[in-house]
DNA sequence: CTAGGAGCTAGAGTCGGCTCTAGATCAAGC
DNA sequence: GCTTGATCTAGAGCCGACTCTAGCTCCTAG
């Protein structure tokens, strides 16, 4: 039942590279047990951990915030507050950053919009003439860019 | 009308270091003029555009995918539909960020709900008996950290 | 006229999160 | 026994996007 380090690699998707740096960091919370010859030895307990941790990662947690995370859970009953703080604090900043994406798919939309329409017009060019009305819709009539 | 480096940087948020470093990278769609000595001057529509730029930035596109779309609208008429598709491109990145971002918030309200149901009525600590139900939920048991 | 702040250039440094290299050991099939 | 591929350690390298430094010039207020 223990994987080793390449069967973690390719069940986490993380990289043998990754799977030792994120030891060295501190983010599984048993020590990674070794084989006679010093070989790493998982549990499929941390591949499922891996996984929690990879969608962390990809939500922005930098590895410095799970460490402590990590650091707290190891450290035993009696803070669980501080942990569930940590994780709040987190789902607020991935709030604020779909908030922030929602935003910017905005300005996106508003230009692609205004492409999309001139485009299938076959107006295009005349995005490009200050004259037109178009340009200054754009923004980038004469190189203004903005919209 | 013309605006000093420092003026720019104060009403786009940028630092003065970064709008030199910009335009290095060739995101201004013009060329930003200089006085007699040397000192560069920005327009207003440089601050319209950097605004634009920032949102961008914040949505993840890589500087290097700014300056294709700039060099395209600097080369003028005619190349509409690839700055569409440049522009499109990106919407759909940062609408597949938004999915994966609001992914990981299940992820990590699931394991807020345990912690917080669990310190509410006072029992956090039996999350690390690994006897109590509430342990396998949280995935925390006997350090057991993967939801 | 002078002091302090803003600007200039070229280039070095930083940071996070890996990725890769070198040189050695280990494990398994032929 | 030998080869091939997986693993080991320590440490260097990389990437993007800035940030900062040094050493200089320039502008303006007192």
């Amino acid at each position: 039942m223990d994987l080793s380090i390449g069967e973690v690699a390719e069940r986490s998707g993380l990289s043998v590279h990754a799977l030792r740096f994120y030891e060295k960091e501190g983010l599984f919370a048993n020590p990674v047990r070794r084989t006679s010859t010093g070989r790493r030895l998982y549990h499929a307990e941390d591949v499922e951990w891996l996984a929690v941790c990879t969608k962390l990662r990809s939500s922005g947690m930098p590895l410095a915030a799970i460490r402590q995370y990590v650091e707290l859970a190891r450290r035993g009953a009696g803070n669980e507050t501080q942990r569930l703080d940590l994780l709040r604090a987190h789902e607020e900043q991935v709030l604020e950053k779909i908030r922030e994406l929602t935003e910017c798919l905005d300005v996106i939309r508003h230009k692609v919009g205004i492409y999309q329409a001139a485009v299938e017009r076959g107006e295009a060019d005349r995005l490009w003439n200050p004259s037109h009305p178009d340009a200054a819709a754009t923004g980038e009539g004469c190189h203004r860019l903005a919209a």
